[in-house]
DNA sequence: TAGGCCATCTGGTCCT
DNA sequence: AGGACCAGATGGCCTA
């Protein structure tokens, strides 16, 4: 019990010293550094992109389309998609179902995450965003070392 | 209404 | 061959 007394004191420590607004624009410009990393594949992604399809209007139409597929044989990208190995159905759909529950697990670990930071960090009442947890999580952590490091 | 966040679907790649 | 992981695309919901 007076462990977590201490931590509540820490955890107090630290958000008294946190500077909101400077820990919310550094985190904007690792966030731009992050994503500028992951360019994707250009020539595939644009060949199995949605968009690419003459319908264009979401799930259900390409949905349609990945089973009319065959029949289009002028696009180009389609002919190049038929050479390449296609999952059946059966085994898209459960692949599909996997990656539903692997998400909705990540997410809910996500969840359970932010339960370890201390209320404040949730500011206006407002629950974390993902990558506000993460980014907050690590932010957290350090904070902690160094505490522990100067004790 | 634009922008942010999220869930979902999908194809590609790697690993067992 | 099949599962796990990843990244792109898309649509829905919510908020300023």
């Amino acid at each position: 019990m007076d462990c977590l007394n201490d931590m509540e004191v820490v955890s107090a420590k630290i958000l008294a010293e946190w500077d909101w607004k400077k820990e919310e624009s550094a985190f904007g410009d690792q966030q731009d550094s992050l994503e500028s990393n992951s360019l994707g594949s250009s020539f595939d992604s644009i060949c199995s992109s949605p968009e690419v399809s003459s319908t264009s209007s979401g799930h259900q139409d390409y949905q349609d389309l990945s089973f009319s597929f065959t029949s289009r044989s002028n696009d180009l990208c389609a002919t190049q998609r038929q050479t390449k190995h296609k999952m059946s159905t059966k085994r898209r759909m459960k692949a599909s179902e996997r990656e539903k529950m692997r998400m909705r697990s990540l997410a809910e670990a996500l969840h359970e995450l932010r339960d370890y930071l201390p209320p404040d960090y949730s500011k206006s009442g407002q629950p974390l965003t993902k990558i506000q947890t993460l980014k907050y999580t690590i932010e957290y952590i350090n904070q902690l070392e160094d505490l522990l490091n100067h004790a």
